[in-house]
DNA sequence: ACGGGAGGTTAATACAAGGTTAATCCTTAT
DNA sequence: ATAAGGATTAACCTTGTATTAACCTCCCGT
C-alpha cells in the first residue's frame, strides 16, 4: 500500500513518515503542496494524508485538484487548527478524515487502515463466490476443476469483480482502478484477461462474468 | 435513506433527530442499546449512529453485534469522552467516524453525507414506476412478466422517460439528450426503439407508453 | 372519404465492441 | 547476457446492436 504524506514540519514529516513505514506502508513524503502534486504522479498512492497548511499549496486546494484527477483517492486532512470552519470546509471537499494536531500516531495509523479497509476491502484475503475462492495474497484460485495459480493482474482483477460481484463495472472504473489510467489499449489487455478468467471460471457453473456492452462487465452469481 | 440513531439523553435525541429528519432523512430513535437492536432490525437503516454511553447495551457492544449481524452497514459513534483508550476502541471495531461532544450538529450531517457517498457511491441506478424496475447500470429490467436484459440504448432511452414519467418529452428534447443529435433519421431509430420499448412494458398495465403526436412521447402512470 | 404525413413495425445491413490467439515487449532473476 | 514469466500490443474473427430501409397503419385536415 502506497501512502502519500504532505507536510512541511520537517522533523514532525520525518517522524510521521517512519512511524508509517514501520506499518507496512511504502510512503512518499512531500514538503509542500506542489511538491505533492509531483509525487502523486509518480507514485500513484492509495491514500494521501494531508497537512492544511504548507507553503506553495494549502492541503485544500491540493485536495481540490487531487480529486479533479483521480476521483477516488481517499484523503485525511492533518492540521493544527480545530476551528469549526476549517473542519467543516474538509469535510465538504469530501475528506475520510480530520485529524487535529496533537495526536497519537497509532490513531492515525488506526484510521488510515480503517478508511483503507472500507474502500479496498484491502483487509480480506479470501473471496469465495459460488464454488470458486480466491486467496489473493498467494494467488490461488480454487474452482470446482482444480486449483489455479493465478498472475497479479488476474487475481487484482477477479478480486476487484468479486467485491464488487452482482454490481455492474463500467470499462474505466476497472481501468482506473487496476490499472491507474483509462486508454484504448489498455481496455484491449482488459479484454485478454477477461478472456482468460472466463477459462478459469468456466468450470463454476454458479456464476457469470457477463459483458454489457458499452458499459462493462459484471460477476454474477446465477442461481 | 434510513438512518438508526441510539441516544440515551432524551432531549439531545430529539433535537439531533429534527436535525436530520430535515435533511431528508428517515431517522429512528433509540432510548438504549436494546432499543437500538430492535430498531434495527424493524427498519433496516443504511447507516447508525451510537452513543458510546447507554443503559441496557453500551454502543461498543452494539456495533459489535450489529457487525456481525449486517458487516456493511457503516456506523458512527456518539460520545462525551475523547479518551484515547476510548477513540482507538472505537476506530478498531471500524468505526466509520467518531464524534466527541460537544459537536455541531452541521458537522454531523457533513460526516454522514461523507460516508454515505463512498459506501453507497454506486446508488442512484434504480428506477421504478409501478409495477417495472430499471437497474441502469446492469442494463436489466424487471417486469410483471419476467426479466430481460436491454441493451444501452434501450436502458438510456427508458431512463430518461422514467426520470420524466409524467411529463411530455418532445422528440427534439430526447433526441439531443440521447443521441447528442436532432435528424430525421435518428428520428426513425428512435421510433423503434419506443416500439421495442412498448413490447418490454406491455406487462405492466400501470404504465402506459404514449405518442403525443406531433409533439413526442410521454411515460405515464395510470391508475 | 381521401391524401398526406406522422408514427409503427419488421427486416436487412453495416459497423463497432468485444473475444481470442499469437507475437512482442518488459522485467526480473540468475 | 540470457531465459522465463507476464503484461501489452497486434491481428484477425465473431457477434450484438444501432441504423437504415421498406412498407404499413392510423390520424387529421380538407
Amino acid at each position: 500500500m502506497k501512502l502519500l504524506l504532505a507536510e512541511d514540519d520537517v522533523d514532525f514529516g520525518n517522524i510521521l513518515s517512519q512511524y508509517v513505514t514501520l506499518s507496512g506502508f511504502d510512503v512518499a513524503l512531500a514538503r509542500n503542496g506542489r511538491e505533492a502534486w509531483d509525487l502523486f504522479h509518480e507514485s500513484r498512492p492509495d491514500i494521501c494524508v494531508l497537512d492544511v497548511m504548507m507553503p506553495e499549496m494549502d492541503g485544500f486546494t491540493l485536495a481540490e485538484k487531487l480529486r479533479a484527477e483521480e476521483p477516488g483517492v481517499p484523503f485525511i486532512f492533518l492540521t493544527a487548527k480545530s476551528l469549526r470552519e476549517d473542519i467543516i470546509k474538509g469535510l465538504k471537499l469530501g475528506a475520510d478524515d480530520y485529524i487535529t494536531k496533537p495526536f497519537d500516531p497509532e490513531m492515525l495509523m488506526l484510521r488510515i487502515n480503517n478508511i483503507l479497509r472500507r474502500v479496498y476491502s484491502a483487509a480480506e484475503d479470501e473471496y469465495t463466490i459460488s464454488e470458486t475462492t480466491l486467496k489473493y495474497n498467494s494467488l490461488e484460485l480454487i474452482t470446482p476443476s482444480g486449483k489455479e495459480r493465478l498472475t497479479l493482474r488476474e487475481a487484482q482483477l477477479l478480486r476487484h469483480l468479486m467485491i464488487n460481484r452482482n454490481k455492474a463495472q463500467t470499462r474505466e472504473q476497472i481501468l482506473t482502478e487496476i490499472w491507474g489510467q483509462d486508454d484504448y489499449f489498455l481496455g484491449r489487455s482488459m479484454d485478454v484477461f477477461i478472456s482468460r478468467l472466463r477459462k478459469y471460471l468456466s468450470g463454476d457453473r454458479g456464476l457469470a462474468l457477463r459483458t454489457l456492452r458499452g458499459i462493462g462487465f459484471i460477476l454474477e452469481e446465477v442461481n
